[in-house]
DNA sequence: AGTTGACGGTACGGGACCGTACTGTATTCT
DNA sequence: AGAATACAGTACGGTCCCGTACCGTCAACT
């Protein structure tokens, strides 16, 4: 235990997930190696199984410190709420290897169950920044035709998602400005009708 | 060769092109191994070897028969056509395994350069029926707002995919329902103007 | 000074996989 | 009948990987 105390959260532990994420960015599942992370992290293998058990607990943690939840504060305007939500999910999709990274996180999750539950619970937990944005629309009576909380997520992240991961697109200015617009017309966007 | 003449296409190949589509469905790309191929297709690793020169072959076979193509034909009104890709996008991402077939293919598609341009070729060629639907749609003057093909197309897939491929849920009518009224809704589809 | 604990380095057993080679057999074509 | 072909089955060399064990080192703590 080093003098310090406040350092609890294990930094070498944290600094050999970067390197495991920087290695599923670059080659992807195959090249998520325990020897390959132990020599890129420039650490011992012994050092990689005294924090975890075996390389199932190291891809768990990979998937969760990875994860990265959006924040969105209650402005009281959906419209304005939504920009910073496309300025968030912006950022993280067009980082560097979050294409990469994400497929080789789902592939895992979908034939793993146990990874699968484990990036459900961090879907879910929390619940989406999306989602609260929703209910609060849905609650001021700022969107209207579809209250399904879930069909308007996937409505809204769709786009998104399908240009950055499935086709490898940019999600420049334009792309997010026709998106924002087609989103807006769709749920019939008005300002909130009350102060 | 066989008598038969006309069974050209290898229907063995194809046998076994389909089960490694099953191997992949059931265990992911970690199951996707030439021994188990073999095991499974009941057919000796040699015959996998005299059709493909090498692993990366197989695979991207299985990609080019694996992808299905909807086929949306002009009726001259959006709506219409749209239903019908629905229908057809529906049947395939409810298909069992299509899921997990969808998520390893592209996992390995995305961190082999090799494979993602077959991939890409496979999206881009002959061009999705999505694509020539929209097309029309602008040429009709039945959609407005909106004019860039990407934009569109990945606004329409983005949310059937969002849902069956990252989320792993059913594309069920009440979905299909609302992300086509959001949908229409989004890009202020009227009927076309002239006869 | 002596003890403890974390670490790097190395080696190993067991297993999986790829691609090739070899054998024997059944079927087709000449 | 004889040659050629496609096949199943098996075995192999080489490589990689997982998880464990062992050893020597270095810093922190008592």
């Amino acid at each position: 235990m080093t003098v310090g105390g406040a350092a609890e959260p294990d930094p070498g532990g944290e600094a050999i997930l970067d390197t495991a994420i920087r290695l599923l960015a670059d080659g992807g599942l195959s090249a998520f190696t325990i020897d390959r992370l132990a020599s890129t992290a420039r650490v011992s293998k012994t050092s990689i199984y005294r924090r975890w058990p075996d390389k199932k607990a190291v891809f768990r943690a990979v998937l969760s410190r990875w994860g990265h939840r959006a924040e969105v504060v209650d402005v009281g305007d959906f419209a304005t709420e939504l920009d910073q939500w496309y300025a968030d999910r912006r950022d993280t999709y067009n980082r560097e290897g979050f294409r990469e990274v994400a497929t080789s996180l789902l592939e895992h999750s979908v034939h793993d169950p146990e990874i699968g539950r484990a990036m459900d619970a961090d879907r879910r937990s929390g619940w989406t920044a999306m989602r609260q944005i929703l209910r609060r629309a849905l609650d001021r009576g700022e969107i209207t035709g579809v209250d399904d909380v879930d069909h308007l997520e996937q409505f809204f992240l769709g786009p998104i998602y399908c240009r950055a991961v499935l086709e490898g697109q940019e999600l420049d200015d334009a792309t997010i400005a026709n998106f924002r617009r087609l989103s807006l017309a769709a749920v019939g966007y008005q300002k909130a009708p009350r102060a």
